[in-house]
DNA sequence: CATGGGATTGACT
DNA sequence: GTCAATCCCATGC
């Protein structure tokens, strides 16, 4: 996926990244599940502004910008909106489709459904890590790739988004309707 | 230089 | 439902 695609809101970027396919090594997955984060809202690491942690999210679209959470979980994000501006979207929830005994070592579990089902959980199963902040996600080794024709068309629900403390009204998370890989339901209603 | 707060998870009541 | 684990970094003295 070019740089461009993230050169937008990431808002739409968020969107449109359901059913995309995350890739590292042996393991893939299809995105489920996203969250958009803008430099505009207090939720978003960026809102402090450029720092030594937050220059990938400043950085050039199309990155991924990779973080500690809890002291425990590496997080995955893509770097989104042009250079200066920092925003992301987090890849909350994949579905597995390739390599799903290595992820089912890595994460000491064998029921497909909870490997990839949450932001700390992905990245245990697809080994990705600290190191992996600022890589180009259209080279690799850790890589976003188009949309599989059987996801071409998917529906895409829209929710508040999930363990934030501020700006929890905006509704910026995006799952794959009906997907039984998502970290938690789609909240009905509002 | 000390401190505190997480974009979470899994184990336990 | 509750709660601890554990590390990076922004902030403030």
């Amino acid at each position: 996926m070019n740089p461009s695609f993230y050169d937008r809101p990431v808002v739409e970027v968020a969107a449109d990244l359901i059913g995309c396919v995350v890739r590292h090594g042996p393991c893939a997955g299809v995105i489920v599940e996203s969250e958009a984060y803008h430099d505009s809202e207090p939720a978003c690491h960026a809102f402090v502004g450029l720092t030594g942690r937050t220059a990938t999210l400043f950085g050039p679209p199309g990155r991924a910008y990779v973080y500690r959470s809890y002291g425990i979980h590496a997080l995955l994000n893509a770097v989104s909106e042009p250079e200066g501006v920092g925003a992301a979207v987090l890849i909350r929830a994949l579905e597995p489709i390739e390599g799903i005994d290595v992820m089912r070592a890595r994460r000491g579990l064998e029921s497909v459904r909870s490997l990839c089902s949450g932001p700390g959980k992905l990245t245990q199963a697809l080994g990705i890590e600290l190191r992996h902040n600022g890589v180009d996600l259209a080279r690799g080794p850790v890589k976003i790739c188009e949309r599989p024709a059987a996801w071409r068309d998917v529906e895409v629900s829209v929710d508040r988004r999930i363990g934030i403390t501020k700006a929890v009204e905006l509704p910026w998370r995006f799952c794959a309707a009906g997907s039984r890989f998502l970290s938690r339901p789609v909240r009905v209603g509002v």
